[in-house]
DNA sequence: ACAAAAGTGTTATCAGTACACCCATGC
DNA sequence: GCATGGGTGTACTGATAACACTTTTGT
């Protein structure tokens, strides 16, 4: 069966990735950019999308969107809103940028967010120029692609408070001081060291390695691991009515 | 500008309706009906919905969708999934039913919920045998319209925790017990009636009214009211991290 | 020995849970 | 006067929040 691109439906990925060195949320973004007569005429970022093809679900065009950027697979995804109005794509950039592509003005893009370390990414030779940029200090950007990045982020700081989503951004052996640390720039809170290190550390499935830190300057931490498992075991909806 | 439908995105609405009487949760379906050759070759149930016009942001699409069905505009509605897959309208009475229509088979559909009062619609002269049915026992459904309202009733059951969006679906006066039932109806659990009264009348967005029932055959009970502006007021992100 | 981050305990308050009977009203 | 659903109080337990100093390690 051949597959073609269905032109005026995309999917668009909010690829956050949490730099643990420098405790940063970050969005990855492509470079936008085009010249015409020697003058730039756009030059800014945008996520990174393509078209849905006939014979794909959405999940794998993000699937796919994700590894044509990272070379990765199986990363944590979420669907997490569709977007289509009708002048989403319709500044005077967007539409120079349409002209020069394969593209309908009229498209409606399923917005995806996937939670990764920006460790795992290697950003060399790749065609796109794709960086990354703190959460909080983003470039300008084209589309409708701000509102998409400001909407994937609202949802990530609501899911992360019920579910553990919070591990996709660490890596398998983490500290309990990386795990604060990763919720204070989800949440741009502060939180009590003891209260937090006592909560966490009494999790059963928060199981504490034989290893700590190596390679550090100062002392090493105890490691932790996040085990899956055991917390859908124990799992149960606690049915906590908090209106 | 000339409006047209695209044929290949559509708005499918999931409208849950509480009938306080009866204390049911219900999902208003429309019938799919057709004939050939004197046999009944598709007799089943969908949801409603319509292809998004060109013009229309998504939003405007299910509130058009639901007005046409009910009447009624202004009611709550959320934007909860997009509905993709390649496959999702090939079974065989699903393709029956296309070939009868304007309508593309690779359709992606963007599914909607809103939450509202089966009183307050009005079935009689509606041209497509439009129904309630009780959400844990609903009709045969055509398309992938079960699963759609399986995902719909889930996100319902986690945000009714954490959002005033249970008042949607009762009278603007409402008794304590009105809410008790409402919840229990919902998640489907038993829930202890002095500690759920005790817990919603100390919210001071739970207003109690000057009034009483009237027309119940037993001892009236006090009503209350939700206040918006009261919730808004003092709503704020508490941040509990229960992972 | 010093700098830096890791790690530790107690108390007070609040929220949640479990549980059984009396009360007001309409009929 | 009785049947029906409305409405009430207490004690226990567990979780949360506030708060500051000591310990371990690498350099």
């Amino acid at each position: 069966m051949k597959s073609e691109k269905i032109l005026n439906i995309s999917v668009d990925c909010v690829v956050f990735g949490y730099d643990i060195n420098t405790k940063s949320l970050n969005v990855l973004l492509i470079e936008r950019y085009l010249e015409s007569k020697g003058n730039v005429i756009v030059d800014d970022h945008v996520l990174t999308g393509y078209h849905v093809y006939t014979h794909e679900t959405l999940d794998q065009t993000a699937t796919r969107v994700l590894k044509e950027l990272t070379g990765l697979t199986n990363q944590y995804k979420k669907q997490f809103k569709a977007f289509g109005n009708p002048d989403r794509l319709t500044n005077e950039k967007d539409l120079l940028w349409i002209k020069n592509e394969e593209f309908n003005a009229r498209t409606i893009t399923v917005a995806y967010y996937f939670l990764l370390k920006t460790e795992d990414v290697n950003l060399e030779n790749n065609k796109n120029n794709a960086t990354w940029f703190p959460i909080n200090n983003l470039p300008n950007l084209g589309f409708d692609h701000k509102k998409i990045i400001q909407e994937a982020y609202e949802d990530l700081k609501v899911k992360c408070l019920s579910e553990p989503i919070i591990f996709k951004l660490l890596p398998d052996k983490f500290t309990i001081n990386d795990v604060q640390d990763l919720y204070e720039s989800i949440l741009g809170i502060e939180i009590d060291n003891r209260n937090f290190r006592r909560k966490l550390i009494n999790k059963k499935y928060i199981i504490a390695l034989d290893e700590k830190q190596v390679g550090v300057s100062k002392r090493p931490a105890q490691l932790y691991m996040f085990s899956k498992d055991i917390y859908d075991k124990i799992f149960q909806k606690n049915y906590l009515i908090s209106i």
